[in-house]
Order: C-alpha cells, then sequence, then structure tokens
DNA sequence: GTCTATAACCTGATAGAC
DNA sequence: GTCTATCAGGTTATAGAC
C-alpha cells in the first residue's frame, strides 16, 4: 500500500503534462517577466525536460501569448461583469469592484505589474477591443458616473478607483525592500482599504 | 562655411562619449527593462561602438546600475525635500507633491513602471535607507496626517496620494494599445489632475 | 510522450590593431 | 579612445533514440 503513497513532489503531479507546464510558466513569467524568464527555469519548475515543452508549446513565445492572454483576463475580467450591470446602483458596483479586485490581488499579488509592464511591449498581439475599451464607451458605470458628476470626465474616477485600489500591489516591491512593513501588516491594511476606498470614492465623487 | 554647419545627427554630438553612452542606456533601459535590453541596442543608440561601452562601464550591470541610482533618485527625490519640510502646512505639502510629481513624470512617463518593475529584482543593491524607508517614519508629513486622521494608518493616505498621482502613468500602455485616448487627450486629463487631487485628498481627510 | 544530445543562434565581453 | 574581429558562455529549439 505503501508503494501507491504519493510522494511530496508529486502533489501536484495528477494534472496533465500540459497543465504541469503551464501552472510553472505562469509562476516563472510572472515573477521575472518574458524576457528574464528562461525556458529550462519553467521545464525544471514543472518537473519535466526541455525538449517536452517544446513538444507542446513550439516555442518560448508561443506559451508566453496563451499566458499573457489568460492573466489578461485575469486583470480585467474583474471589473468587466460589474461595469456593465445595468441593475446595480452605483455605490455598489463601486464597492464590489473594489473588493473583488483587491481579494482577486491578495492571491495574485505580482499580476498587475506583470500584465502593465509585458503590454508595452508592441509585437505582442492584442485584442483592439478589449475589455477596456468597452469599459470607457457607454458602459452603465460610465453613464452612472457621468450622471453623478457632469462636470468632469469620467475617466478620472476609473483613475481613481483602480489607482487607489491597484497601486499598493505595484508598490509592494519597495515595501518589501525596505522591509518597513510586514506581509501580515501589508494584508490587514488591504483588508482595511475594502471597505475605506468606497467611502473615499464616494466622498470624492460629492466633494466641492 | 557651410562644412562647418553641424549635421542632424551631430546634435547630441557635443556631449562626451561617456554621457553619450549614459544618454543611450537611459533611453534603451527604461523602455525594455534591464533582461531585454542589449548592449548592442545601447551602443547603436549612442552612436558608438559596442566595445567602447565595455571600455568606459566595464559590463551591462554596472552601466545598468549608474542609470537605476539616478532613476531611483529621481523618482524619489520629489517627495522628500517635501515631506521633511517642518514649516509647510499639510495642504501645501499635498499640492507641492501632487504637482511637482505631474510635472516630472509628463517629462518621464515611463520612470514609474520602469523603477517599480527592476525594484523586484533583489540581486540589485539597494540602500536598506532609501528616501521610503525615512517617509513612513516620523516625517513632518506622516505627523501631520496622523494629527488629522488619528484613527487610521498614515500609509493609507501616502497610497492614496500617490496612487493616484502615479498610477495613470503606468496604465497608459494601456490606454496607447487600446487607442482610446490621445496623447494630448491624456497630457490635458494629467493637467485637471493636479487640481483635482489635493482637492480630492483633502475631501478623504475630511471624510466621515 | 519523454528523454539525451546537439545544433543554431544570440549576447556580453575581450584582444589587439590603429 | 575608438575600432574590427572574435571568443566564451548561455539560450532556444530540434533531431533522433527509446
Amino acid at each position: 500500500m505503501i508503494y501507491n503513497m504519493p510522494k511530496k513532489k508529486q502533489i501536484v503531479s495528477d494534472l496533465s503534462t500540459e497543465e504541469k507546464i503551464k501552472e510553472a510558466a505562469r509562476k516563472v513569467f510572472t515573477e521575472k517577466g518574458y524576457a528574464a524568464a528562461r525556458t529550462r527555469d519553467i521545464a525544471e519548475e514543472a518537473g519535466i525536460n526541455l525538449a517536452l515543452l517544446n513538444y507542446y508549446f513550439r516555442s518560448k513565445e508561443k506559451l508566453f501569448d496563451e499566458i499573457m492572454l489568460e492573466k489578461m483576463q485575469q486583470l480585467f475580467g474583474v471589473m468587466f461583469p460589474i461595469v456593465s450591470d445595468e441593475t446595480l446602483p452605483l455605490e455598489n458596483k463601486i464597492d464590489l469592484i473594489v473588493q473583488n479586485y483587491i481579494d482577486m490581488l491578495i492571491k495574485n499579488p505580482n499580476l498587475p505589474l506583470f500584465v502593465l509592464n509585458e503590454i508595452r511591449n508592441p509585437s505582442k498581439t492584442f485584442d483592439k477591443n478589449f475589455p477596456i475599451s468597452k469599459m470607457l464607451k457607454n458602459t452603465s458605470l460610465v453613464n452612472q458616473i457621468k450622471e453623478a458628476r457632469p462636470d468632469l470626465n469620467p475617466v478620472h474616477f476609473l483613475l481613481n478607483i483602480l489607482g487607489m485600489t491597484i497601486f499598493p500591489f505595484i508598490a509592494k516591491p519597495i515595501f518589501g525592500h525596505v522591509g518597513l512593513i510586514t506581509e501580515k501588516e501589508f494584508t490587514s491594511l488591504l483588508n482595511e482599504r475594502k471597505k475605506l476606498i468606497p467611502v473615499w470614492i464616494k466622498a470624492i465623487l460629492k466633494s466641492k
């Protein structure tokens, strides 16, 4: 019986080989970025051979494109259903966006820095009509903001919500390096912000 | 006479060779990041030979370290004198920080993404006592925030000010790719924010 | 499907002539 | 100081055995 017990290293091993490679690629690419990531690292992380990686994905870039698409959907997907909901009042939308983002980003802290950094490279392929473009058109959220503050460009408020919510994760490396805040303190700060940011945004919407 | 006229390519050529290389390195490193930047690109951009780059700076990493230090000082240097000023009232500090940052970042749009991204790499050398660490100690600004809002961690407000100010530059690549906002619109939005963010921050400080 | 061995290429760095 | 030519090492990708 003991011979059938999975070894510790095999926790993840019931995944298909393809999925093991993707899982490793997610880790290595998001940690190091495309240019600094080596296919050897990914293969080792996946517990397989380098040749096998190319057997499944043909090239580093093809593998990267799959992960990148996935990560972009993960980052932008949080907003999309909320933004376009026609029935939800503005205040509830704000609550949900902030809470969902912070919850998701606590689990994927370096997602924003990864995506926003790699997206600069024009060689990578993106859909011109990705969520963000739709977000800035006549979605329910934007219309609600326009109604609340017809005097200002609604983009200001999107930048405020996302800036307050996402920026801590982008600035995290600094705090880390400086060693001024522990992982625990950082997380509890973020949990406070889940409730505080919506309050602040509503104050801003009414300001002056 | 015409023979002494500088050619177009020579606009920058009265700089010393060392400075030409650094100027090229600033451009290439901030655009592509350390890993994706090639010393050949830098040499070409500087209009000199690859060997000469190594003659002046011994290695890619040494050259990078000089640029990185410079860029960190540029990014964090904006805050430092304002934050520690003992005489300036809180409201004026907020005005100055936001305005100075936006003015500087309009001239160096990809500075934040570059620094915040490269700073993750622990191999690079940083002073453990860099501005940020001092900012979070008992600087004048932090004490003023504590006085205004003793009920909340002052870090929240630093994250709000910096998030609202810096995030637009980090998110810029998205808007660019999506092609929803022109360079001009983006700049005019930022100029609006110079006046708006301080108003919002003050509203937040008083909220609830 | 998975491996070992190796090809093909790229990049940082140096030797040496001028 | 500046160049050309080249080396040494590393990285992606493939050929071919099992």
